[in-house]
DNA sequence: CATATGTCCTGAGAGC
DNA sequence: TGCTCTCAGGACATAT
């Protein structure tokens, strides 16, 4: 489930990466199916090994670690910040951890680097010194791109990822959803329009703003798109600042494998039979919605 | 093209 | 108690 602020918690997680050289690629020694990676493991480790992590990025739902093969140094070609890119995709139940995994069970991929000029002044560095990909499902994955096969899947031109959800204008947000036929609540899970929202933050956003999940995109008003655009950043950065929102069954951690906070706040999401904390009045409700679990108020979030 | 549905996967919890 | 069943929802493939 990590959605965008579980998933730019795991980025701010492993910040201190930035500037580590890269020793070794592996696959975990774990007996379960192994999680897809891109290119095959010995292709991967070969092109990525003595090179150095240049930024931490996120592209919707995933955690991108920017590669280049001289430490700070971009590629030239173009505005990326690497020639190279790891990108962690957790989906489901994926963590991004700087050791200390949950289980070594479910442990899919170890990223490790080389140890950094080791004791300054009598004391030694706190450096990680790996960076760890576990999977309970294992319906994650992880892939090296080329900063080109990066630009061309994930870039400004992406048919595949749409502007992301922190950086996106009034404008943006209606252009691209309000010609659509779907219900709000489905168009807003679409990572092709915005990418970054999923189950649980569409219910959380639309009760903030005020609108039901089962109202048709091209019947929203002027006012319903404004109240939607402030409500997306308000709910996903409320949602970073308590470092995601670990549900009950405890999966999501962050980078130190540390629970979340942000569960606590939830105004509908998991909640139906609670008053809503946002008008007093309501009861929350769940219902399905293209197979999925919404939970609104059917008394302050309107068609 | 837009939209809807099926699939992958594991472990928790329900029900008998 | 231990079995079987259902459900959770990321992204993507396939169907309409």
């Amino acid at each position: 489930m990590p959605e965008l602020p579980e998933v730019e918690t795991m980025r701010r997680g492993i910040l201190s990466i930035v500037g580590r050289q890269i020793a070794h690629a592996e696959r975990a020694a774990c007996k379960r199916r192994p999680i897809a990676i891109r290119p095959r493991i010995d292709l991967f480790r070969r092109r990525v090994e003595g090179k150095t992590v240049t930024a931490i990025e996120r592209a919707g739902k995933r955690v991108v670690i920017w590669l280049s093969a001289i430490a700070g140094k971009s590629a030239d070609t173009n505005q990326l910040p690497g020639t190279q890119a790891i990108v962690i995709e957790p989906r489901m139940t994926g963590l991004v951890l700087l050791g200390n995994p949950p289980t070594q069970e479910h442990l899919r991929f170890r990223l490790r680097f080389r140890k950094t000029g080791a004791a300054t002044n009598g004391r030694h560095t706190h450096d990680a010194n790996e960076v760890l990909f576990w999977d309970r499902r294992g319906l994650g994955t992880v892939s090296l791109l080329s900063a080109d096969e990066f630009a061309a899947k994930y870039g400004g031109e992406s048919k595949t990822l749409g502007p992301d959800a922190l950086r996106l204008s009034v404008s943006e947000l209606k252009n691209r959803l309000h010609s659509s036929r779907r219900a709000i609540k489905v168009a807003l899970l679409d990572q092709r329009a915005i990418a970054g929202i999923g189950n649980l933050y569409a219910s959380e956003i639309l009760n903030v703003a005020g609108i039901h999940p089962a109202a048709r995109c091209h019947r929203l008003g002027r006012e319903q798109w404004n109240r939607l655009h402030a409500a997306i950043p308000l709910v996903l950065e409320e949602a970073i600042r308590f470092e995601g929102s670990t549900l009950s069954d405890g999966t999501y951690r962050n980078a130190l494998n540390e629970s979340g906070g942000y569960q606590n706040y939830h105004r509908v999401y998991d909640r139906a039979g609670q008053t809503c904390p946002t008008c007093g009045r309501g009861t929350v409700r769940r219902i399905v919605q293209a197979q999925r679990s919404t939970f609104f108020c059917p008394h302050c979030q309107r068609r």
